[in-house]
DNA sequence: GTGAAAGCGCTAACAG
DNA sequence: CTGTTAGCGCTTTCAC
């Protein structure tokens, strides 16, 4: 491996020269800059970043955590990150937290030691007491989270409870009258509005809900819904039911196509006896049978804000708390 | 920043007592080591990696490159490398290549540059006259390709052949008789087994054929086929053809899917008349409503080997060339 | 414009 | 067992 002086020592100049070239420093004459350049690619000369580290300067790589990277919505969230901070000269270090704080941890002690200049938390796993503490060492931009009003660090997400709002609204004007409600939450606290990204969704359904003089039965809710299999069983409970819901919003793609599928072999005809919407907008979900109408996630505008937003504060700008970002409503078939 | 000499100073010992501890090395009193570790804690202390690579030490670190993380194979893939790296107490760092042969090098310089201790390439961009060249400054671990019998380095992939070589044996055993072939490629190019990833597969398939005395026409088979669309437009086209196949062996999941909701469509029965055989078994394809039978790649367990052999390299064990794995044929009810 | 020299935080001889 | 000391490769004053 060239280092620094063997660059020096064969364009017989000194080591502060070299280093004023890769820095391109102004001060250098034209004739010693070339002489430098053609040392340095002769002998295939690249600076080791640990030293440049050492000395303080900027590592250009940036971390951005994900729960999980088999996860499509953080797949195409980090995919998006990636790209726009590609084109910033930053390279990209992702670590998945699979959930644990430790993980997060990992990430955020990267900052600390220098390994990266900010890093873009995608979910948090820690309390946020324990994450500020590590905005001395760094940039830190937050994606698709909750933080109390008096914490200000820049924080890029959905409005979840616009898009629910639209979503149910639109659900009312094509004419349902009755709809069911699907969630992955264990359970729906009824807490108010901002709090969290369900609570948000829920609270989006509901205002519209209560607009429009509609009733929700307690049948109508179902939570713990995950998978495709869970759809299916929503479906049968579903149609076991008096009164039954004229359409639903899935929670997911996923479970929105278990729906489909059993309502196939129920021979429930959808949208007409039953309206399904789903959530995320899948790669999928356009080719189903019945194509998917689903309230789409910006993924991408919310990876290339995030990237953004974490370019600015590294360029030494202040940005505001909280960029938020429209869902979108996808319409195809199955509503 | 608390540095080691804080520490030394506040616990009233030298430096090299410290980086003794931190190294755990045998040669200090017990009195002195929980001295040096209660004023390590009290400061927060955290040994500096760039300071510590600097002086060429290890970086628990290794980096695995992908083409793109949105793909679930290799998502799944990275994910399980990263698993079982995480147990040696190694930190994973993600390079997407985007198929970029700069990309690629970005990670091998990482090596280079003594950032991480090797680099685990899931798909290479380079030629290897390029790679080759970093093996000096790490190790290099290949997954899913293919390279010359000269060149070795440890490489760990499925067997195509066997695999699509027992899949086409299976649909003979399951009564078809007039098997059609679907693939990603834009052609098939005659290259021998051995030579890369689908000409394996499609020597398989080939040689059960002829151990069949299996004639194969030009209509039975579709190239360029990637989405659920292409599944669509296949299954038109078969159904357009004066002989028709039995079954087809449909390349991806993805593609499988698309055929699969056409047939639908066109009232042509699955099994019954067209038999559809998937490759993948992406996370959906058990819940369509004519469950997929297909291919499995052993995605879980090719990363758990190629972790485990950089961890062998790691550790100065000289490892086989390559680690053949097995595909899995997955049957539900679409074959 | 250019060079000499002092460290950045840490490890590893080398002495004791 | 413990301490002293010389760098690892680089950037950055500070002189010239």
């Amino acid at each position: 491996m060239a280092t620094i002086s063997d660059v020096a020592k064969l364009a017989g100049l000194s080591v502060s020269t070299v280093s004023r070239v890769i820095n391109n420093s102004p001060h250098v004459s034209v004739k010693k800059r070339s002489l430098v350049e053609s040392a340095m690619d002769q002998l295939g000369y690249v600076p080791l970043p640990a030293a440049r580290q050492l000395r303080g300067s900027k590592t250009n790589t940036m971390a951005v955590t994900i729960p999980r990277i088999v996860n499509p919505f953080f797949s195409y969230l980090v995919d998006a990150i990636e790209q726009r901070l590609d084109e910033a000269g930053y390279s990209t270090l992702i670590v998945q937290t699979f959930s644990r704080p430790e993980e997060e941890l990992t990430a955020l002690n990267l900052l600390k030691n220098q390994q990266v200049d900010g890093v873009i938390l995608c979910s948090i796993e820690n309390p946020w007491s324990v994450i500020g503490n590590y905005t001395k060492y760094g940039k830190i931009v937050l994606v698709n989270e909750y933080l109390k009003d008096d914490i200000k660090v820049p924080t890029i997400r959905a409005n979840q409870y616009d898009g629910f709002y639209r979503a149910t609204n639109f659900l009312f004007e094509k004419g349902y009258k009755k709809i069911a409600y699907a969630t992955g939450r264990k359970s729906i606290t009824f807490v108010k509005r901002g709090e969290n990204f369900d609570a948000d969704r829920f609270a989006g359904f509901q205002d519209s809900l209560n607009e429009h003089g509609s009733g929700f039965s307690h049948d109508w809710l179902f939570t713990s819904a995950h998978t495709a299999e869970d759809g299916k069983t929503i479906l049968k409970q579903i149609m076991s039911l008096q009164d039954k819901p004229d359409v639903i919003i899935a929670g997911s793609d996923e479970v929105a196509m278990g729906i489909l599928q059993e309502a196939e072999v129920e021979k429930v005809k959808v949208p007409e006896e039953l309206g399904v919407l789903g959530v995320d907008d899948q790669p999928v979900s356009a080719s189903l049978r019945v194509p998917l109408t689903t309230i789409k996630q910006p993924v991408n505008e919310m990876g290339q804000e995030a990237a953004k937003a974490m370019l600015k504060l590294m360029a030494g700008e202040t940005i505001s708390k909280e960029e938020i970002l429209k869902l979108k409503i996808i319409e195809r078939a199955s509503v």
